[in-house]
DNA sequence: GCTAGGATTGAGACCGGACTCACAAGGGGT
DNA sequence: ACCCCTTGTGAGTCCGGTCTCAATCCTAGC
């Protein structure tokens, strides 16, 4: 009631300029602190602009500097705990250098990617950071690239796409992560993940996902070492939700040759393979072994607590914003930080089978 | 190579119109399908806009429509999945009303809050969703309402402030499951916050957040209803990190007389209350029971699984950003939904204290 | 055949800043 | 006293759209 709230037009330079009796001009040099000004005037201007609590409008600003300060970020689904911590990782390193952040969701979908590619573009973004759906649909992420808009992936890589990445170089750890397994004896190594197919993996097949590929290759690579031969019946994909991963799990438990130890491609997955584990009155890791990528720290929790891969994801978001702030600001893509590697935490969840103890 | 790539200048309605050989209002006219234009003047310039591969620079159509079909949200961490289920509600909401947000992590310090809104309002969002840091310190909010510019709080109220909240009502649901606590025999029922305080709890005193005000008071309520009196030694705020967690929880169990029943104020504290009880040899709920805020899904998978209190978040996300965007839209604020309401699941993590129990 | 009235169309103002340019004023050097 | 240079200042343009306004077209009604 004191003050008229509410008045419809927002205080400009212009009006600032008009009560400290300056040109625009001068006014918008003092308040930008650009350009000569003398103290009289710049004390004035100031003083008028804090007694009409003037803000300047960032629209305008981004407008004519073609810079808008602001990063789009597009993940999968924050929901996700692991997309969580990598978007505070970004979010953290924006705010530090004076970025703002768009988050867009996809729920996975290309086309929804698509979609926020271009609205971030629209917006005029300084920069994107995209945690691709597929690695093989990338034409528009091709597009940004070819248009000069810095971009920078994380999680996945992208098929024939020379951006940079930041991504744990997954063959590797997948391969040390079998070879675990098949040391305790394992050899029926089931993998599931959400990866959308058409048709049941087989070897060879070209699959949307970066980030399994290299774990499929992983897993085969270790097999292969060990003289055996990976049965590619082990893996099952398009895990979308809470019912079908319970679904595959039973017929991975209750086949004729059941699996004896599960591999989870990520902790929402992991969630439902553990209770349908319970559900099925079986135990960790007597009848089954576990180990699942990310860690959470509600894996430490179980009894047993989880073996697991950890991805140092928060660490990978504060990468991947630095990385694209420095193109943005077009300095050198930086020493190329040798790649970020996951680690195999050894704790409860994984033993010798049943098979081999007898 | 084919394509001379990354030209500075972008495509404008202006390269557009020339391409089509029109003005640059109808060309803006056909682009923005307004006013009154000629089918075959829109053809033309469809056709040539999708020859140059024209987009629009949205910043530049905000300023002068003033909207900018963006909102802010600001929490206090999304890292917690508790605002990365809020959020995900919040962006679906949004992304079917055509709105995208701009998120921004305050850390629960009032300081990165106001700074926060500032920078939002710079830019020229439509409307702010803010989970206040504090319940007390709202100026900032406060002015940001009388602007005129629509705010939607979430999760916790504001003092004083006349503006629309999505909250669950704390004060029952804590009163409810006191009562329980107290009917399974429960005297000492510790609770641990990361509430930030300069001095100890003591019945009466100001706090910052509405949320553990209400649920504090619903905890007394309950003492007093079964004519106990609640004591105020077993409120321990502060647990900021993880290593003041543990310390709490080793204090609280340790004591001469150690509470029987710990309640978590939330998901964060529950993972390292859990942790420093298991640490130390104790069993839930044989040796202390154990309740905690938020149902999340790995609370199912410990043994026993956790007795939660499940709130509505993504749903409470959903409704903030859908009253936001109808205030936005200058609609009626919607048949006020009746407010959101919590509930206590029942699993295994309580039971009767030792001492009752002999 | 002539005209009123709606459909089209182009010129240009405008949103709110940043920035260019021309010009005035003041100081130092010679 | 004169020139050069730095600092200070205002007028005005530009960014890329939207939108107003007046002019021009076209067609039905008489």
């Amino acid at each position: 009631m004191s003050s008229n709230s509410s008045r419809r037009r927002e205080i400009t330079v212009a009006d600032v300029a008009k009560a400290a009796q300056v040109s625009k001009a001068q006014a918008a040099r003092a308040l930008g602190n650009y350009g000569a000004v003398s103290e009289e005037v710049r004390g004035r201007v100031l003083a008028a602009a804090e007694e009409l609590s003037y803000r300047p409008n960032e629209l305008a600003r981004s407008m004519n500097t073609g810079k808008s300060n602001t990063i789009g970020v597009v993940v999968g689904d924050i929901e996700n705990p692991h997309f969580g911590l990598a978007t505070r990782g970004i979010t953290d390193t924006a705010k530090k250098s004076g970025y703002n952040v768009i988050l867009i969701n996809t729920d996975e979908e290309v086309s929804a990617e698509i979609e926020a590619v271009r609205v971030l573009l629209d917006k005029r973004v300084d920069g994107l950071i995209v945690a691709p759906a597929s690695s093989i649909e990338t034409e528009h992420l091709q597009h940004v690239h070819e248009s000069g808009r810095p971009l920078v992936l994380l999680d996945r890589k992208a098929e024939g796409l020379d951006v940079e990445t930041i991504a744990v170089s997954m063959a590797e750890i997948s391969f040390e992560s079998t070879r675990y397994l098949l040391q305790a004896g394992h050899r029926r190594i089931a993998f599931i993940s959400t990866l959308k197919t058409e048709t049941p993996y087989r070897t060879g097949m070209v699959l949307d996902s970066s980030q399994i590929s290299e774990r499929l290759e992983g897993m085969q690579r270790a097999f292969t070492e060990s003289g055996l031969s990976f049965s590619e019946d082990q893996v099952r994909l398009n895990a979308g939700d809470a019912d079908s991963i319970r679904t595959i799990t039973r017929g991975l438990l209750l086949a004729p040759e059941p699996a004896t130890a599960i591999v989870a491609s990520d902790g929402l997955i992991a969630l439902s393979v553990v209770e349908a584990i319970q559900e099925l009155g079986l135990s960790i890791p007597d009848d089954i072994s576990f180990l699942m990528y990310d860690d959470f720290s509600w894996t430490r929790l179980t009894s047993p607590p989880l073996t697991v891969i950890a991805q140092p994801v928060y660490e990978m978001g504060v990468a991947a914003a630095g990385a694209l702030i420095r193109q943005i600001e077009g300095r050198k893509p930086a020493a190329n930080g040798a790649g970020f590697s996951a680690r195999l935490i050894r704790r409860g969840s994984v033993a010798m089978p049943r098979t081999a103890r007898v």
